[in-house]
DNA sequence: GCTGAAAAGCATCGCCT
DNA sequence: AGGCGATGCTTTTCAGC
């Protein structure tokens, strides 16, 4: 399914999006307040936005470290070869891993960078030891993050 | 405010975590029986969760293509000195860039990992030409993601 | 800390403009 | 397309266990 540039997304339907965006559990009632439109026409735009896939879901965001995830690090790996079944497979490899919460397959062959959440400083080692250790591996390099100074969801909607 | 690894979070509320990350708009009385809980107390829990800042807010997840935003990139910049001074003015200018979401300062020195999204490959290449004209800025090595295998908000839950 | 009832508020539909 | 009014749920509070 395809979309692009939907161009029928006019200046209400971004409205509409920067809302949920910023506050996904707000009512229908308070963003339809906000966005100067009654109830019913705000709740059609918003499900004609879920439907053509431009909402693609709501979140919760959740503090790593209140669940015990006190180390958020990046890893970028490379691999040996750029064969389709060998990216495959570590693609295959790294979702499956609940650690591994993006992966990325970077421009220029054979690479990927990876964002992972580990326990701790131990966890995260043993996690680098087994992207090391895995198949076609020729090396990781971790990224791990000591201070981040903007986290913003998603992109901007002006 | 230190959170640390509360130790009142019980199974329960970690249910509602992992139902409120994978839908953060579900309705509290649906929360509720997927959490074996009537609706008062599952609200009560949710509010408690909120307040303790577990639960850092709610957002529509936007596919960034509707709005225009074809390129999706990663930046690791490197600066020619690690003067707290000159670390924050790197962290300020990246922040005040809309099209800069995330910046990361990474272990090891004056090295920051940046997401950023992109109109098209002009664009990314004029973000690019900014950040590498940026005072401070010592090198630029773009990661341009070509395809995501993974990409999960937030933490595992388990 | 839960349950259950009750009031207020919300989502959602059909119809009209 | 947006608005209005009606209906059925949902949210939220408050007693009581």
């Amino acid at each position: 399914m395809t979309r692009e540039q939907d161009p029928g997304l006019d200046s209400v339907d971004r409205h509409i999006l920067a809302e949920l965006q910023a506050d996904g559990r707000m009512t229908n009632v308070e963003l339809a307040r906000r966005v100067n439109l009654s109830a019913p026409p705000c709740l059609r735009r918003v499900r004609r936005l879920e439907e053509a896939g431009i909402i693609r879901g709501y979140h919760a965001d959740i503090d790593p470290v209140s669940l015990g995830w006190e180390v958020t690090f990046f890893a970028l790996v490379g691999l040996e070869s750029q064969k389709q079944a060998v990216l495959d497979a570590f693609e295959a490899l790294a979702a499956s891993w609940p650690e591994v919460r993006e992966c990325h397959m970077i421009r220029g062959g054979g690479d990927f960078l990876l964002r992972l959440v580990a326990r701790d400083t131990a966890h995260e080692n043993e996690l680098t030891a087994r992207l090391t250790n895995a198949p076609a591996v020729l090396r990781v390099q971790t990224l791990q993050t000591i201070r981040t100074a903007k986290d913003e969801a998603g992109v901007p909607v002006a």
